[in-house]
DNA sequence: GTTCTAGAAC
DNA sequence: GTTCTAGAAC
């Protein structure tokens, strides 16, 4: 019967951190975490509205300029997405940036042309640069954002996959972030045909943005020439082989033209036309518009053919003409939207009042530690989305509903964490977003939340600005003296919840009945207990902060989580209809597969896919009805056999590992440790024992590298492992050390790790022997690189620790494989390499000390114990 | 696990 | 032409 029921993938959830990259970052090695240059902290400028609310720390429009390994002026600053390997000079992505562009820093003294806006404070533009490898677009782009009236971000095809070349929709989504985020936006990419330019020409359409050309009609002599000199250029165009791809690119060559949507196209042909256009660019703002149309030198046949599609599509008009009063018409409507009534339509989730019925429980609070406390959005964004989504799986159905609260609508907390939401599919009846003074909602007309957070600092005290301020000032003394009769100080991670008096102006004029203190990390070395940068640390406390908050609400609410019971009262209800009966168990399980919680199990295992299911708060269901409980021993463990296994410190859980298809070429080391007589002649077989047999990888990815192999049947993976086999793991790791021994021996200068790949591809559980050189022609792929460098491999130690104390291994769960998707990260001196050849040209000269793993076995360790 | 192929991009 | 990636097949 179990085997019938949908279950939940992770036990963790749909949107558990692991399957999150940007948070799945977090649990890669602690030295990973990005550093700035010097080491020194980032000093970001506090940048405080003068109304007390929370100041908007920009931090990438604050930022100062990204460069990639092509155009990098090498005297500029590089911010903390960037990190100089001391070992060769070369600038590399670090793995906090998944997709990277350049963003020149703001040029203004106030927030408002900071944040800037396609509206009014700035002159938005969507530029897209046209023209060969070789022609200049690089350079364009570094004399543009050297010292533009606005903010423009750069986007740069060859360098916004963590640093080496991604695709058109990752410049797509890049630019819209730009754009939306008021800033102007050139694309560094070919844009050589109408195809690869349209899907930019549509998104600038939809903004309501004008899209202008600049085409770099650079003779092509003189694009080979340049080409010719670069060396290690991304796109392979370097060398003696740019004028062949170069000549090719130009015969594929389609000019733009006017028809295409381009509201302006320049053209350049020479250096003076080329600094006349960056020249325009840099100078665009409100007050220095550009006319639309065509511009510059071209030869006679490409003005006819703009002109002609210009006049034809527009019926004998001119395009200047309709252009222009298309133009007014954008900015009408800009001008609408921009009176309405405070909420910003770029906030996609933004909840209006009438979205919230009084009488249903709402939380109302700031983004925590991102003003003073000066905390990286983006991290703050992903941990406050991770934690919303928890808290919606946990109390699912009973109304608790959250709104983050800004004060302005270019907030660029708001507008990242609207975007994360949607990605993760949060459940927008529950969660949303409001511009607005958190002190005022009722007032103001705001959604009526009766519970408000207060981002406060560890004394509880009035004062120092922000929403801190507000709130006590708004609340009046009141607030201060219930504050100290429950404490006098507050943790950072943790919440207290103070009733406000009914004689709180609070809470008579606004009806707020409680606030919630609520202490976040502190990245601001101004301030108390900084963290000093210490992202893993700073994103565990600030989970701890925003759960903490949560569980108070959902306290002072009082609701309870979704559980047993109310499931079974859920099933109840359900049987009232005219369905099948089912039970409580069944019920959560259709529930959740309603929310999209339930990934489609019986369809995965049809088609062959791992499937590890690890469900969360149904064991007393399970129990309940009879369809589960523990293994007594390990005599199961099969593929296809459900089992049940035990507790652990996030509340009692089940376990259950559900069929498993092997395909036949993962069959191999199975196959040889049963039989190891029959051992095909190209497996190197090296010791048998009566628990293992000890080979050489068939495809070493070291100078050695041996696989240890249970000989245990239905000891497929890691996955399998119970408490019982914990005296197995030691005599695989004893036997693998033994050879360590010996290959340390014939060469003391290696080192060694002995592990297992949490979700292995090869059936049979084996423990990989591996030396630390990855010196191996058959490492080839990131995904070699990372099963044996990122936390996907398991030191052999950890799993023996963790079977012991908790009875089962807690490898990366089902999606364990985004780690090998991971950037490739220098096992040493961590630094990101941007593909396999480039990373085996750096380990290879690299001599920092090893950091990927506190088990390393080296000469003198093996001799010393 | 590997190998092969196609496609995208410059 | 080269590099990289993803997917299919084994």
């Amino acid at each position: 019967m179990a085997s019938e029921v949908k279950l939940p993938k992770c036990k963790y959830g749909e949107n558990c951190y692991r399957k999150n990259p940007d948070h799945l970052r977090l649990f890669w090695h602690p030295s990973s975490r990005p550093e700035s240059i010097s080491g020194e902290p980032s000093t970001k400028p506090n940048n405080k509205p003068p109304n007390g609310s929370e100041p908007e720390n920009q931090s990438s429009s604050s930022a100062p300029p990204r460069h990639g390994r092509d155009v990098t002026p090498k005297d500029e600053d590089v911010d903390d997405e960037w990190e100089i390997d001391a070992d060769d000079g070369e600038v590399t992505a670090c793995s906090e940036a998944e997709e990277v562009v350049e963003e020149t820093p703001t040029t203004s003294n106030s927030d408002e042309s900071i944040l800037g806006t396609r509206d009014s404070a700035n002159a938005v533009v969507l530029l897209i640069l046209v023209g060969p490898p070789g022609s200049g677009k690089s350079t364009f782009c570094s004399k543009l954002m050297s010292s533009a009236a606005q903010p423009w971000t750069r986007i740069c095809q060859d360098i916004i996959a963590k640093g080496k070349r991604g695709t058109r929709q990752q410049c797509l989504r890049q630019a819209e972030s730009a754009l939306l985020r008021g800033r102007s936006v050139v694309i560094d990419r070919c844009n050589i045909d109408k195809k690869q330019r349209e899907d930019f020409l549509k998104l600038a359409s939809r903004l309501k943005i004008n899209s202008h050309a600049v085409v770099l009609d650079v003779p092509p002599r003189i694009c080979i020439e340049r080409a010719t000199k670069r060396i290690a250029h991304e796109g392979g165009v370097h060398g003696g082989n740019a004028a062949a791809v170069i000549n090719r690119v130009i015969r594929t060559r389609q000019v733009p033209s006017l028809d295409e949507g381009f509201f302006r196209i320049s053209f350049c042909r020479i250096d003076p036309d080329v600094e006349k256009v960056i020249q325009e660019y840099k100078d665009l703002q409100p007050s220095k518009l550009l006319d639309p149309g065509v511009f510059g030198a071209m030869n006679k046949g490409q003005a006819r053919s703009l002109l002609n599609g210009g006049k034809d599509q527009y019926g004998g008009v001119s395009p200047t003409s309709v252009i222009r009063d298309e133009m007014r018409n954008v900015a009408a409507e800009a001008g609408k939207q921009q009176s309405s009534n405070g909420s910003d339509s770029r906030h996609g989730r933004t909840l209006r009042p009438a979205n919230l019925v009084p009488g249903e429980e709402t939380l109302a609070f700031p983004s925590i530690s991102t003003a003073d406390f000066q905390f990286d959005h983006e991290k703050a964004a992903t941990v406050l989305v991770q934690c919303i989504s928890e808290f919606q799986a946990k109390y699912a159905h009973v109304g608790l509903k959250l709104v983050l609260v800004d004060l302005t609508s270019k907030s660029h907390m708001l507008s990242i964490v609207s975007k994360k939401a949607s990605e993760e599919g949060l459940d927008g009846n529950t969660f949303g977003t409001f511009v607005g003074d958190i002190t005022k909602l009722r007032s103001s007309g705001g959604p009526p939340c009766n519970i408000i957070a207060n981002a406060a600092n560890w004394r509880l005290k009035p004062g120092g600005g922000g929403v801190n301020a507000a709130i006590y000032k708004a609340a009046g003394p009141e607030l201060e003296q219930a504050t100290k009769k429950v404490a006098s100080t507050l943790q950072a991670g943790s919440s207290i919840v103070v009733e406000v008096p009914q004689a709180s102006a609070l809470r008579n004029q606004e009806g707020v009945t409680h606030v919630i203190h609520v202490l976040g990390p502190n990245m601001n070395p101004q301030r108390p207990n900084c963290l000093s940068g210490d992202y893993v640390e700073g994103c565990k406390v600030l989970r701890n902060a925003y759960t903490s908050l949560f569980e108070s609400f959902a306290s002072v609410a009082q609701v309870k989580p979704v559980k047993a019971d109310s499931v079974k009262r859920m099933g109840e209800a359900g049987n009232s209809h005219n369905g099948p009966k089912l039970n409580a168990f069944q019920v959560l399980m259709q529930a959740s597969k309603r929310k999209g919680e339930v990934g489609d199990t019986a369809s995965k295992r049809e088609k062959g896919e791992k499937v590890r299911v690890v469900e969360e708060g149904v064991a007393s269901l399970r129990e309940e009805h009879g369809e589960g409980g523990r293994p007594s021993d390990a005599t199961h463990q099969g593929s296809g056999h459900a089992e049940v296994q035990g507790n652990n410190s996030v509340g009692q859980q089940v376990r259950k590992k559900v069929d498993r298809k092997w395909d036949s070429w993962s069959l191999a080391l199975y196959k040889i440790a049963l039989h190891p007589d029959d051992a095909p002649s190209k497996n190197s077989v090296l010791e048998v024992t009566d628990f293992a047999i000890v080979m050489e990888d068939l495809y070493p990815k070291a100078k050695r590298h041996l696989l240890v192999v249970s000989r245990t049947q239905g000891l497929d993976e890691l996955e399998d492992v119970r408490r019982e086999h914990a005296g197995l793991l030691e005599r695989i790791h004893s036997l693998g050390m033994k050879h360590v021994a010996s290959f340390l021996k014939h060469d003391p200068s290696l080192v060694f790790r002995l592990g297992y790949h949490s979700a292995p591809s090869m059936r049979q559980l084996h423990l990989h022997v591996i030396s630390q050189d990855f010196d191996s022609a058959s490492l080839k792929h990131k995904k070699h690189w990372n099963s044996f460098t990122s936390p996907f491999f398991r030191d052999s130690l950890d799993v023996i620790s963790e079977v012991k104390t908790q009875g089962y291994v807690d490898n990366c769960g089902p999606n364990a494989e985004k780690l090998l998707d991971m950037e490739l990260r220098c096992h040493r001196c961590r630094s990101v390499q941007p593909n396999i050849p480039r990373l085996k040209t750096h380990i290879s000269t690299c001599n920092r000390p090893l950091s990927n793993s506190n088990h390393l076995i080296t000469a003198s360790s093996v001799n010393g114990s």
